[in-house]
RNA sequence: GCGCGCGUGGCGGAAUGGCAGACGCGCCAGACUUAGGAUCUGGUCCCGCAAGGGGUGGAGGUUCGAGUCCUCUCGCGCGCACCA
């Protein structure tokens, strides 16, 4: 492969044209107040050489951004570049339709690999991460991307993370008020007057802050010395590297984001994301309503009489299904439910089993107390791993005790069992095994009984395990009836009636936890906080950033303690505090990057406003200019006054699915606080997002070293150069789908690339060109200079037909790059090119346009051709990057004579050619007059006849 | 199990309810050539010499007309998964 000819000398001309807009600063985006450079293109364009252009004077802005990302040591794979070259192509298309774009890139380069290899090493993950890095930055610049490199954000570098630092800080000053539905700072948190002490009022504060410490159990994964987010725990197993991950109580830092549940969720519904990735958030937000109800610890033992306003006998549940309480056989605790233990204390778990205590329901412990011991040791000993895999045959033991039924006084016996998760709802449920597929399960096992208070609407429907709705039955108490209601109307019922009596509540639960913020890891932020006395303090923000040690051992210490923990010296200040030995996850400096982008080299504030406004698109829209008419973005909401309103937060942010829930919640959440704080302008920060679909490797399956089948983009490079690579991974199909790569693909843009090559240069010259350069290689960038155009290209004015080819391919490029359909616009070009190739005079108008569709998609070779082009005429008319799109005209389109498709009942029988200008009538004649339709209408009646303007004539005939 | 998405040539994929298979790969034939794994030209859904017939996972339905809309069904992919 490697011998044959190459197609067009991309090699000379992709370094050439990547140094030129190096040096030219070409893609640099301007700032509000800005001075613009004399010369700049897009300076020139807008009519802003030397100016000092306000938001409002500039052009509308464009915010398109790529997920940043880790930079690993193997380099970029095939599936980096598919996200990063549609956003090019569309950054350039913005800038041709003259927006203003920012269009950046930068490193999410804390992370475990660079801290794996330490350890293994012991080479700091300063020096792995700045190789990775400098290879990425490399790789990148080879593809021909138009970033502004002036913005290039790092967040290890510690100008970076004194932001991620002081955001925390932000988190840890606020509280979230529930009333107002927003965070604010802690001044504003009200202080009930029962706090006595000051520590009383510390722990209080301490309770509501949105960065908290907790010391809940965590999934604790000793092969990777850490602690994990239940994002990060796969089946039990550690997303990173498959350990196994177990449940261990240790002192965390906590960010709150379920206080913004609900806001999360609705705000899916203002933002242009596909259905799926909504869905997505949605279900792990997971908003359920329902309701809290309370039952009543029934205690023979105890001389008060039970009662559920005494909180010591009180026993909440949350149910969805309030509907089902007559139903309710048992009850359930999760294991580590810490009532379990304030009744043990209390005396409420009786010494002995009750008569008649079947024996499959003891666990065969002698007495309750004994029973509950060994079934929680039994679940503390289990990991995840082990309790998702036994989750097929459910386990539990009796408790001995009885509670009871708000609805109808009824004594049920409760149970505990690690079907039921503390962390969600109250811990504990009721059981309905009538209408619960899990607690039916249960039941079957234990012999518990089962009943029915749902009927199905359809009577063939069995009630047994039913789960849907119906209609309320058995469901009559001495003071509350539902039988007989549909199950909405029963719900509320039993709700309202619940609530009149102080019995329970309407609530809603949400799956969505806090999440768990610290990491026993060496290589990401040091938090911003100090221990004095066991208490936890913040730095005072001048002491921003808080550097990393330097260690000789990456290593958490065996009892997991963090690797900072070794530092001695940066642990312990002189004032006796001790530093936070945690460190921030690496979703930390991802959660905010975006904004950073906005203004990198500000020292004083994360971003500064006006920047903030302009590009996240709140800041007051510009004048309307006559100059400047882009066309409105894809998805664009509506307008304002007639012009375009800016597109609220990031235009276009494109992203693998990987980052479906994690990434694009947490950044929501830390968004949102910022919001709320008064910091950012926007409720959102990415306005549209679309997922690039995973690149397969060719033999369909996902690419990976162990199956050998992974393609490494500089091997592409090498052969086909950037602008190949570029088209091919667009051509491949639709941008979000999944889809396996083909080097014969690359192959078949590549020679795209080279008939639009000839299209454009004179064949005698190249021949001479190879013969030079064969020669003299080391002359070749001036031989390729030398390069004539091709003879054919001349200034006559088109004809009708070629500008008809033209505008075709106008038409259908602009429409297909505001719907993202790549694919099918560089088809467009491929059909303009192949019809060019056959025209002896081409036009140099038209190939000038031409010129400037195609340059999103292949820039090196476009520059290169729009150089040439006007070369002998003494240059190029303006920079290709900044050259206007070109409109097309709908009156060139018109064609003179149509083809219209004939068809008898809906079969193809025949083609007719009439003037543009045929009306309904003529059309309906010509058809009926058609000759091959004539065997089909011949001794038919003729019932109707279909005219489709200018497209068909269907007769329908019996 | 639940939720979401997708099924079209040998392959990647095109088709606002209106000529199914654009464009590209591969393949076949031809031209140029010392040569071709370069380039250019033509062909390429299936059956049929043709006329014609059949065809978008399968079965129904709506419509003058369905790849596209509706119902059921099968297959594949992704996500969630004891969330009460």
């Amino acid at each position: 492969m490697s011998s044959t000819r190459r197609q067009y000398p991309f090699h000379l001309i992709e370094p050439k044209w990547q140094r030129y807009w190096d040096q030219a600063q070409s893609f640099r985006a301007w700032n509000p107040g800005e001075r613009l450079p004399a010369g700049h293109p897009f300076a020139v364009r807008h009519g802003l050489e030397g100016q000092q252009p306000s938001a409002a004077e500039l052009p509308p802005k464009y915010y398109i951004l790529d997920m940043f990302p880790y930079p690993s040591g193997a380099g970029l794979h095939v599936g980096h570049p598919e996200g990063y070259t549609a956003t090019d192509i569309l950054a350039r298309y913005r800038r041709a339709g003259g927006f203003n774009v920012l269009h950046p890139m930068g490193w999410d380069a804390f992370g475990l690999p660079a801290e794996q290899q330490a350890v293994r090493t012991g080479q700091h993950p300063r020096t792995t991460t700045e190789a990775s890095v400098a290879n990425f930055r490399r790789q990148i610049k080879s593809l021909g991307f138009s970033y502004d490199w002036t913005r290039e954000v790092d967040t290890t570098d510690p100008n970076y993370f004194k932001w991620t630092q002081w955001i925390f800080l932000q988190l840890y000053q606020a509280w979230f008020n529930p009333h107002t539905r927003r965070a604010e700072p802690l001044s504003t948190l009200p202080e009930p007057p029962e706090l006595k002490t000051d520590a009383d009022v510390r722990a209080y504060r301490d309770r509501h802050r949105l960065a908290y410490v907790s010391e809940a159990p965590v999934n604790w994964c000793p092969e990777l010395g850490t602690v994990l987010a239940n994002e990060e725990v796969i089946d039990g197993k550690s997303e990173v590297g498959g350990f196994p991950v177990v449940r261990k109580p240790m002192r965390q830092w906590m960010l709150r984001i379920t206080a913004y549940a609900e806001r999360l969720l609705q705000d899916l519904d203002t933002i242009d994301w596909s259905e799926s990735l909504k869905e997505m958030q949605r279900n792990w937000i997971g908003r359920s309503e329902g309701a809290e109800v309370l039952f009543t610890v029934l205690a023979p033992a105890v001389d008060r009489p039970p009662s559920p306003a005494d909180p010591a006998f009180a026993l909440p549940v949350f149910t969805t299904r309030p509907d089902t309480l007559f139903g309710a056989t048992y009850m359930v605790l999760a294991p580590e439910h810490p009532f379990l233990d304030a009744w043990l204390a209390q005396g409420l778990i009786p010494p002995d089993w009750p008569p008649g205590t079947p024996r499959e329901w003891t666990g065969g412990a002698p007495t309750p107390r004994e029973a509950i011991r060994q079934y929680r040791e039994q679940c503390a000993s289990k990991s995840d791993l082990e309790r998702t895999e036994l989750a097929k045959e459910k386990t539990g033991v009796f408790t001995g005790a009885q509670a009871q039924n708000p609805v109808n006084g009824q004594a049920i016996p409760v149970w505990i069992a690690d079907y039921v998760l503390l962390s969600y709802g109250t811990g504990a449920i009721m059981a309905v095994p009538g209408h619960d597929t899990r607690d039916l399960e249960f039941a079957e096992k234990y012999h518990l009984p089962i009943l029915q208070v749902v009927q199905p609407h359809d009577p063939a429907t069995p009630w047994r395990g039913f789960v849907g709705n119906g209609l309320a039955v058995n469901s009559t108490g001495p003071h509350v009836s539902i039988s007989g209601l549909p199950t909405p109307a029963a719900k509320r019922t039993i709700t309202a009636w619940l609530e009149s009596r102080q019995l329970g509540r309407a609530a809603v639960n949400y799956k969505l936890r806090d999440w768990l913020f610290s990491r026993q890891r060496y290589w990401g932020e040091p938090f911003p906080i100090v221990w004095i006395d066991g208490q936890h303090a913040a730095l005072p923000e001048d002491q921003l950033p808080v550097l990393l040690p330097a260690l000789d051992d990456y290593k958490p210490t065996p009892d997991g303690q963090p690797p900072l923990a070794r530092a001695d010296a940066w642990v312990r200040q002189p004032d006796g505090a001790q530093r936070e030995t945690n460190t921030m996850p690496q979703w930390a400096g991802s959660c905010w990057y975006y904004l950073r982008y906005l203004a990198p080299d500000n020292r004083e504030r994360l971003v500064c406003p006006a920047a903030e406004q302009y590009w996240m698109g709140t800041a007051p829209a510009p004048q309307t200019s006559a100059a400047v008419t882009p066309a409105p973005p894809p998805g664009t909401p509506p307008t304002h006054g007639g012009r375009p309103a800016p597109t609220p937060g990031v235009d276009l942010y494109v992203g693998g699915t990987e980052h479906a829930v994690l990434h694009l919640l947490y950044a929501r959440f830390w968004h949102k606080v910022l919001f709320d704080l008064g910091l950012v302008s926007t409720a959102e920060p990415f306005f549209k997002l679309v997922n690039q679909g995973l690149i397969l490797g060719e033999d369909g399956q996902k690419m990976s070293k162990s199956r050998g089948n992974v393609i490494n983009p500089d091997d592409i490079l090498v052969e086909y150069g950037a602008d190949a690579f570029r088209l091919y991974e667009m051509f491949m199909g639709p941008l979000e789908m999944v889809k396996p790569w083909s080097t014969r693909g690359v192959e078949g843009v590549y020679r795209f690339l080279g008939r639009v090559w000839r299209l454009f240069v004179d064949e005698a010259s190249e021949t001479e060109f190879e013969q030079n350069c064969a020669a003299q290689p080391a002359q070749a960038p001036e031989f390729l200079g030398r390069i004539a155009l091709n003879p054919g290209i001349v200034d006559a004015p088109p004809t009708a037909a070629q500008a008809r080819t033209l505008h075709a391919c106008i038409k259908k490029v602009t429409e297909d790059l505001d719907a993202l359909r790549f694919n099918t616009a560089i088809s467009a070009l491929m059909i303009f090119t192949n019809e060019a190739m056959t025209w002896p005079a081409k036009p140099r108008s038209l190939l000038r346009e031409f010129l400037v569709l195609l340059h999103p998609f292949a820039p090196h070779l476009a520059e290169e051709l729009w150089a040439k082009l006007d070369a002998p005429r003494g240059g190029s008319p303006a920079a290709l990057a900044y050259a206007p799109w070109p409109a097309y005209e709908p009156s060139r389109l018109v064609e003179d004579t149509l083809e219209i498709p004939v068809q008898v009942n809906g079969k193809l029988r025949d083609r007719i050619q009439v003037p543009a200008a045929a009306t309904d009538a003529d059309l309906e004649r010509a058809a009926l007059a058609a000759p091959k339709a004539q065997p089909f209408l011949a001794g038919k009646t003729i019932r109707k006849v279909i005219v489709v303007p200018r497209k068909l004539v269907n007769i329908a005939v019996s």
